[in-house]
RNA sequence: GCGAAAGUGGCGGAAUUGGCAGACGCGCCAGACUUAGGAUCUGGUACCGAAAGGUGUGGGGGUUCGAGUCCCCCCUUUCGCACCA
């Protein structure tokens, strides 16, 4: 090792020995227990930015720690490289995708590289090859298999900037996802993909991980797939034999309906306006909404209630009342049965609506006290509540006017209604969801073809698995219109039927990006396999995925679809578990300072806040880097960029080295046996904060809490400047436990900074590297940590007053006596009455006086 | 509007979960290095006060011998949801 730190030339040298001997490439052949640290993959769009850098760096500790641990780890990383960027250079500049995002991906791996980051670049996967796509196809046909996989025709959500289709879950919040454009929407035929099939496993499989997963994550998932017990209830139509239904999670409620409301899109509408005089009014009023809604754009603004009476009547399955049916804007075709029944005394929406419309209100729900849950029913008046009421009453509570139901709580009267519901044929318990199914159709170039083609005479055929894959062609005429480039390729389209041999197309729509990264970490696993995507023997034995880190932002998109895929790979017989990652951290963004303002955003290219890897691996080194932003926060916290911070991180890794510098040739000479002489009291200190730190940051790395491991590491340092022995003329004891802290601190200090690490540890007198032997991680002697003497604060009525030295096994009594004893406490308790003396072990003593 | 989380020095953040508030770092101040300093080293750094001492974890109340931590009300910020029947 060289005398002064020089960063560049320390991590050349580690990531050229690491990259020779294969350092992290996991092996199958290995008695080790195993551990699956996995990063999401990133998209190759050129650059690394910092929220990779730290993503990974996470990532990288941990794997580092198992390592160290004596795990074999696998630690790989892949391309997410299918995608609008790609093509949107396709569009704008003329390149070719291909080659746009080959090119991309050499100079990312390029910076991945020179980060240093553990990868076992051998598995190295990237989604736009046909290698890895012919994948995604398989997993198509086999959900066409089991109808899991259909084309419809649907509104879709629009992007019109973007010029694409997007799933539920890209639109979440009536805006795209990637550009914040608001979303139309468009009706289109598209496959779609039954993740509905699963939204009872979604919801219910939670409990398996909700131990290893943030709440929030959960939390939008829930609401996501947004599970609502009720029941469906038949309202039927008046001189007609047609039926509404509707779905109520209130069907308590039922007796103060006063009207039966369809959303503009409903299918039955055109039938049940047949013969009623208004049906020419309700028609355009129903358009007017339906375009409303489909260009809708001011988002933040509740839109207002809106209906049209349509003269046709419905009957009240349950009190045989006949109610008009209404046409209004607020009621939804995308969920439940898009009809509900409209009980303004007991909903908020529909109180406002009957307001407006001056419907009847009628209070079928009494707040519920303690006695009226178990008193008779109430006599039943159908009484019109609509001038008492200033609100609805929108609590459970005991039912009135509800006919045999009166006076039983809500809760039980939910049961039984439902019950009678279906005994009576008009109904039934249900549950519904808001998930819709997943549209993976999308109009691009740049993604998986849809492995399917259409026959004139067979109509639609699955291309047969071993004519997978279906090749993308080198390139296409990227006009951006919307329209798949696809579609302008004959040689692509045009086709031969996989059934009659006839002439045939192929689907020209691509698939969402969303399918590629839905299982992608599984092909890691064994990614030259070309009789499967994976061997699910080799899977079994790294998955579930241990860790997964990567960003919050694709709680309900990634992390729902890769749920949603895994219970399918299981229904397959692919894997045997439900979830795919047993924990996961959401790791917080990177921001910095926009310009001159006092606003801190997401770096990013357009706001010019960006802060370039290189520049700062340049300048400071990747190991300063990457302790920096470890350090900096906690991982989950938002990160704000500070130049001066990372000064700090070379500070201390300078500060380290040259003490290494300093001890080296004493310890690497030396031997490591413990020596005969006595500890000074000052080497024991040393020791003890040896084995404390050893403690503190293996627990710490369990729960990835890394600033507080580099802070300890720091303070390790701090001890080992104060403990200031010469490393000429120090006694062998001294060296033992200066050779102790430094190896305990090089090792520890590996996962934040590994190149320097490797260096110090060499310059120790350690050929072959950290990884040479099986497990390295120091184990922290608890009699060595455990502290001689404490240091007691004394309280005196709450306030601290003075310290006690005591014994660490000192009794109570002892202690309470050492306390009452001393100086400052006796000046202040003198002539008054101790009234109570609390004594914590280890901990405190307060003394409480009457004052 | 609804829901959730969070408010600790100039800043990022610690605090063994009810027991010494401010670890560690950044910044700042002072000093040293017989020149320079955007280098390095040493010391200091919550606030008020000369000191003794007092005050202090968004504000107000409460529980407790003891509250940053628990409970209630309020304020602020951030995030999520957007008529989900």
């Amino acid at each position: 090792m060289d005398e002064k730190y020089f960063p560049e030339q320390i991590e050349n040298k580690w990531q050229q020995r690491w990259s020779e001997t294969g350092a992290f490439e996991a092996r199958e052949n290995d008695s080790r227990p195993r551990f699956y640290a996995l990063e999401m993959l990133p998209y190759p769009s050129g650059f690394l930015h910092m929220g990779h850098v730290r993503n990974y760096a996470i990532g990288d500790a941990l794997a580092w720690f198992k390592r160290l641990q004596g795990f074999n780890v696998m630690h790989p990383i892949g391309w997410d490289s299918f995608g609008q960027p790609a093509e949107q250079a396709a569009i704008k500049r003329g390149v070719n995708p291909r080659d746009w995002t080959e090119e991309n991906i050499v100079h990312m791996r390029g910076q991945l590289q020179r980060l240093g980051i553990s990868y076992d670049w051998s598995r190295e996967i990237a989604a736009h090859r046909p290698e890895y796509y012919k994948w995604d196809q398989w997993f198509f046909l086999k959900m066409l298999e089991r109808g899991l996989a259909y084309k419809k025709v649907s509104q879709v959500n629009w992007c019109p900037k973007e010029q694409t289709v997007l799933s539920n879950e890209q639109s979440s919040g009536g805006i795209c996802w990637r550009c914040g454009t608001p979303v139309e929407k468009r009706d289109l035929e598209q496959w779609f993909l039954r993740i509905t099939d699963y939204a009872e496993q979604l919801v219910a499989d939670m409990k398996q991980i909700e131990a290893g997963w943030p709440e929030k994550v959960l939390k939008r998932q829930s609401d996501w797939v947004g599970r609502s017990e009720g029941a469906f209830i038949d309202f039927a139509v008046k001189d007609s034999d047609k039926k509404i239904r509707v779905f109520t999670t209130r069907i308590d409620t039922i007796y103060g309906a006063t009207a039966v409301v369809l959303s503009a899109e409903h299918p039955l509408l055109p039938e049940l306006l047949k013969d009623s005089a208004l049906k020419s009014d309700v028609e355009t009023f129903a358009e007017k909404v339906r375009n409303e809604k489909a260009i809708r754009t001011d988002l933040a603004e509740e839109v207002e209630k809106e209906g049209l009476n349509t003269g046709v009547l419905a009957i009240n399955p349950f009190s045989g009342d006949t109610l008009p049916v209404w046409v209004a804007n607020y009621v939804l075709l995308e969920y439940g049965t898009g009809a509900v029944m409209s009980v303004p005394a007991h909903d908020e929406r529909d109180f406002e609506f009957a307001q407006k419309y001056s419907l009847p209100i009628r209070q079928v729900i009494a707040p519920a006290t303690h006695d009226q849950l178990r008193s008779e029913p109430v006599a039943t008046t159908a009484g019109d509540s609509s001038a008492e009421m200033k609100h609805s009453f929108t609590d459970y509570g005991v039912l009135i006017n509800s006919g045999e139901w009166g006076g039983k709580p809500s809760d039980v009267a939910i049961k039984e209604m439902a019950a009678h519901a279906q005994q009576n044929g008009f109904g039934e318990a249900a549950v519904t969801y808001r998930i819709r199914d997943w549209g993976v159709s999308r109009q691009r170039f740049w993604g998986a073809p849809v492995p399917v083609i259409y026959c004139d005479n067979c109509g639609m055929v699955p291309v047969p698995y071993d004519q997978l894959p279906v090749v993308l062609p080198q390139t296409a005429a990227f006009t951006g219109t919307g329209e798949s480039p696809l579609a302008g390729v004959a040689e692509f389209v045009n086709t031969t039927c996989a059934n009659c041999n006839g002439p045939a197309r192929r689907e020209t729509d691509t698939m969402d990006t969303f399918v590629d990264s839905s299982w992608y970490f599984f092909r890691y696993l064994d990614p030259q396999n070309t009789n499967a995507p994976f061997d699910p023997e080799i899977a079994k034995q790294w998955t579930p995925v241990d860790q997964y880190i990567g960003g919050d932002s694709h709680a309900v998109m990634h992390l729902i679809y890769t749920r949603f895929w895994n219970k399918f790979m299981r229904d397959i017989g692919m894997v045997s578990f439900d979830e795919p990652v047993k924990r996961l951290l959401t790791q917080g963004m990177v921001t910095n300072r926009v310009g001159d303002t006092d606003e801190w955003k997401a770096m990013s290219k357009s706001l010019g806040n960006g802060v370039d890897p290189d520049e700062m691996i340049a300048a400071f080194g990747a190991d300063a880097a990457r302790l920096f932003v470890l350090f900096a926060a906690p991982v989950e916290n938002e990160l704000r960029w500070s130049d001066t911070g990372i000064e700090g991180a070379v500070r201390f890794l300078r500060r380290v080295y040259t003490m290494i510098w300093k001890w080296q040739q004493r310890l690497a000479t030396g031997g490591g046996e413990p020596p005969a002489t006595e500890f000074s009291s000052e080497a024991r200190t040393l020791r003890r904060k040896t084995h404390q730190t050893i403690a503190k940051i293996t627990s710490d790395f369990e729960q990835l809490h890394l600033n507080t491991s580099v802070a300890a590491l720091m303070e390790l340092f701090n001890q080992l400047s104060d403990f200031n022995a010469d490393p000429a003329r120090a006694s062998d004891a001294d060296v033992f436990a200066v050779r102790e802290a430094l190896e305990a601190l090089v090792v520890m200090l590996t996962p934040f900074s590994p190149h320097i690490a490797e260096e110090m540890w060499e310059g120790l007198g350690h050929p072959g590297g950290l990884l040479a032997e099986a497990r390295r991680w120091p184990i922290a002697d608890p009699e060595l940590a455990r502290r001689e003497e404490l240091e007691i604060p004394v309280q005196v009525n709450g306030k601290l007053r003075s310290r006690v030295i005591a014994a660490p096994d000192v009794s109570e009594d002892d202690l309470r006596a050492a306390a009452l004893a001393d100086d400052r406490v006796r000046s202040l308790i003198d002539g008054h009455e101790v009234v109570k003396v609390i004594v914590v072990p280890r901990r405190l003593v307060n003394i409480v006086i009457k004052s």
